[in-house]
DNA sequence: AATAAAATATACCGATTGGTATTTTTTATA
DNA sequence: TATAAAAAATACCAATCGGTATATTTTATT
């Protein structure tokens, strides 16, 4: 086992990661990194090519982290259409898991990379087109087994899920409410209960 | 008229406010400034104290821009619930009219200033409150004409109204996709008609 | 046209930025 | 326990940051 540089590494991600989800990448300084590590310059860049890389890495652990705790989630759903109200439900607890890591990764990097870090935010456009297209997927199985009704277009469906918990988790945030999204999963269940069979 | 130095400070607003809007009020730099308006750091903190007085005062311009148009595009509705559905379809040319501004003020300063500057961040939760606010209150007043269904709960539904908006909104602008945004107008539509009388 | 005031430009300041070359310390191996 | 390699600390770099004091230019008033 090649441990201790995979082991720091592992480390200033996980301290750094939060840091980069709250203030962006151009705030967030080495001086911010090197403090919260309790780590010299020296030691961050033997372990990392630059801000850059870091940046990348703590964003993308952010979003694994918040993709595998939907997942497991999702997981106990013994159909399509039961994984879909359990997603629902997930975002009830969304507010307290995304504020534990700074914020919503997606909502925040999606605004604040767009005109600082092309790189970034096409990873962020990247995810977001990829958990649309789960949703879709997961509709699209629930019709197939009649869970849900054949004349609803998944597609649409699946972009008025994902835009509804976008605007509720932006609204909990900046109102520092986390209502908006236990009503925003109460609407989505509504839906959710309109379009089943 | 004391123009001149009006008229300036004016031109240095307008000039400004779609990069500080666009970058955030870190990343946008007295460089950025002085090299978007063509004048130096002289003129530029001789017409405001520093850059904190500048990007307040660029945001306010932003945002009392945009309640302004929404403003105008609802005076022809002759009743509350024309209203709502008039504001309803200004949000189909939001896209263009925000990415023109160099984005959704509420949007990008609520998510970029909430941990690197709390005065501008209390001014969104303040503009905030105050949009949905006015839209609880159309409900209301939609309510006494029997416009609308009493039992409705018009906070909630004002809540509802906006939080969809700003989620289309995030994700319009995420996806550099308008659709998002005119597929959120249809949502609210049927919403409307849904609760209307 | 002379003059005072207002507006703008110039030149600078200390502090901080991301990054690097080098030295020191820690770790693993023999 | 000597030694080589890996990891981290130190000391530095040029460039840029926001901001200021002063000099120059433009404007308005007489």
């Amino acid at each position: 086992m090649q441990t201790k540089a995979a082991q720091t590494r592992k480390f200033i991600i996980e301290t750094v990661a939060p840091i980069f989800n709250k203030k962006g990448y151009i705030a967030t300084t080495m001086s911010d990194i090197t403090q919260a590590t309790h780590l010299t310059k020296g030691a961050i860049y033997g372990n990392f090519e630059n801000k850059d890389e870091l940046a990348m890495e703590a964003f993308t652990f952010n979003v694994k982290k918040m993709l595998r705790l939907v997942d497991e989630y999702q997981a106990s759903g013994a159909t399509p259409l039961e994984k879909l109200f359990l997603g629902s439900q997930f975002y009830r607890s969304y507010y307290d898991l995304s504020r534990d890591m700074g914020g919503c990764p997606i909502l925040n990097m999606g605004v604040s990379t767009k005109e600082q870090h092309p790189v970034m935010y096409d990873y962020v456009k990247f995810t977001v087109n990829k958990i649309i297209s789960n949703l879709q997927k997961l509709i699209e199985e629930a019709q197939i087994l009649q869970e849900i009704k054949p004349e609803i277009n998944p597609a649409v469906y699946a972009q008025k899920i994902y835009t509804l918990f976008q605007g509720a988790i932006f609204m909990a945030h900046t109102l520092e409410d986390p209502q908006y999204l236990t009503e925003a999963s109460k609407d989505v269940d509504n839906l959710l209960h309109q379009i089943k069979t």
